[in-house]
DNA sequence: ACTCTTTTTGAGAGCGCTCCCATAATTTTG
DNA sequence: CAAAATTATGGGAGCGCTCTCAAAAAGAGT
């Protein structure tokens, strides 16, 4: 059994009141007095209890990571670990709690969340949201509960963090443009998912811009596994494109696979250019050209949205803050020679 | 702010006691009167606070999930991921949360770990251990929390799930030298690690149980991250191995770039095996011979164990839960033709 | 009907803490 | 040096729940 306030209270010939006080590095104590409590608590190794301290303050300093079951699908890219440690990091340093909920089943999601939700324990909820109409958000909003996405939001009042998906989409595929390309596919990931739709919006939008069109054959919609970019790059391949951009590395992999399959190589005779910069896009072969996002850093501005969200709770009615964060085109093998 | 009991018990018109024994499924009830309280609830929309509930039992439904520095490092790779999902599946089905301590910097670290611990927050623990020595653990065991490690340890009161290091790693290099290879040489992982010890293990024991020498110029350390693997494949070259068992697949890539950038080839000129069949294995050129070890299982196996342990921890002394689960061979093609 | 048992219900204490307010100790001031 | 202002300390209430125990209600037995 750990000491208690009042053992240390007595241990120091205080009461609790002081001793509390001292804990919460409160004014109003004499200096002798707070080491003479400092001496009984280290003594004593008194640790406060945080749940008790809850239950007055209302406050549990638990901030809680919501992942859907959508994106604990894409699990296996590192997109998600990453998030977690740019997360983890700012509650680390902030001396808060991250609690996970993961979701692997779509039954039964909406509800785990809400009893998550509603019992208390969090302070406030960092959604790695997927698809622009998640349900979990309106849940998180009707509960009250702070609440930062990851991934924009249509609902007005969500505060978000994002990567520039449609400039990042739109940088690569003018890239391609540049280096000579015509009849450049997509294969895109989810369009439900706002990421899927975005990457989309910026091939679109730079095909556009150029003067090309946008044409139905060259585009294939992935779900963001690499099975489905290969599946995706055989529907594509008898359109006969000269490139292709993939919504992620992952589907690039995918696509790869296809392309070989049928004896044909890149970038001689396909450029492909992925989205993400996951780790093994430097070690394939040929290393893969793709648009790096700052995952982690996602993670961390999501935390830290969340934690000054907490802060000014009652300031005044804040903005939402919509953070988008840039993209870079990151240039290797897999679209030939480099412009120069 | 939510409706308490008092308030459920009001609206009901019974008292705050039964309406708990209705919450928490007690019995002597009076059916009449349960679906007097349970109307009432609804209509409330009545959610026990869990941290008021906590205060009373003692329990708080949370376990806590540590990874230490030297895991978050090897991040990329879907290891960590997949432990999680494991033990949050458990979780789930459990109605327990899983709090998650991800630890990037090694100083305060132990600090770090004890606040969470001894706060009084969490149930048990899971430690995702790497090093044998890992200071963590005999600090959650000083607190009396109840623990289930992830890798083996030392300590003879740890309960832990870990899988068949050494002999995956000896059923990799057995099939090398099935395949007829002498000059076999290993990337290992950082030997301080349980993982990078024991499958070291693995290749002595196979080299030595074919009558072939140990020898240190065919041995080369590693830390698991994919560069390691570039370099210690390096310092392996001069030694002119005809095969090569790299400690992961992460390590296993790296060495691969390695080869190619002196122009040799794989399988061709060396033959080339990892560990733990991350999925990028399957995709990349040539598609990478490896060890499978069931990772997600490995952390729902872990969630169970403590979650048993939990139920049962006033019961009587249980014996310490060794769990070894058994790693598979999966053969591709970075080895050369299968035997037949 | 009355007693004895069993089931159902309610009241009170208390988990360990914070916060408010009253009192005690100290310092400042006229 | 007494009175006022300030600072330091302690005691009580209460956060929302569970749990024990006693009282009330219902059922059983004669």
């Amino acid at each position: 059994m750990p000491p208690t306030l009042e053992e240390v209270a007595r241990l120091a010939g205080v009461s609790r009141s002081t001793v509390s006080r001292v804990v919460n590095d409160q004014p109003n104590v004499r200096p002798e007095t707070k080491e003479r409590v400092w001496k009984a608590i280290n003594q004593s190794g008194y640790q406060p209890n945080v749940v008790a301290r809850s239950l007055v303050t209302n406050r549990t300093q638990i901030i809680g990571m919501v992942i859907p079951e959508a994106v604990t699908k894409i699990f296996t890219d590192p997109f998600f670990p990453l998030i977690l440690r740019g997360a983890t990091e700012v509650c680390n340093n902030h001396h808060y709690q991250l609690l996970l909920s993961l979701f692997t089943d779509p039954e039964g999601q909406e509800a785990d969340c809400q009893r998550v939700l509603r019992s208390g324990y969090l302070d406030g909820v960092i959604v790695a949201s997927s698809s622009l109409d998640d349900p979990l958000i309106p849940d998180v909003l009707h509960c009250g509960t702070p609440l930062v996405s990851i991934g924009r939001h249509t609902d007005k009042q969500v505060h978000y963090v994002d990567s520039d998906n449609v400039g990042g989409s739109r940088m690569a595929v003018e890239y391609l443009i540049r280096l000579g390309h015509r009849r450049i596919a997509t294969i895109t990931g989810r369009v439900e998912m706002n990421a899927g739709q975005d990457r989309l919006e910026g091939y679109q939008q730079a095909l556009l811009a150029h003067g090309l069109p946008v044409k139905d054959e060259l585009i294939a919609e992935g779900d963001f596994t690499e099975r489905s970019g290969m599946i995706a790059m055989q529907r594509l391949l008898p359109a006969s494109p000269t490139a292709v951009f993939a919504a992620n590395d992952v589907m690039a992999m995918g696509a790869l696979k296809a392309i070989r399959a049928v004896g044909m190589k890149v970038p001689q005779d396909i450029a492909l250019i992925g989205f993400d910069d996951i780790p093994i896009a430097s070690v394939v072969e040929p290393a893969l050209t793709t648009v790096r996002q700052p995952i982690e850093r996602m993670g961390s501005m999501a935390a830290d949205l969340l934690l000054n969200l907490l802060q000014n709770a009652s300031e005044e009615e804040t903005l939402p803050h919509r953070i988008i964060l840039p993209t870079e085109l990151v240039i290797r093998n897999s679209c030939g020679s480099t412009l120069d």
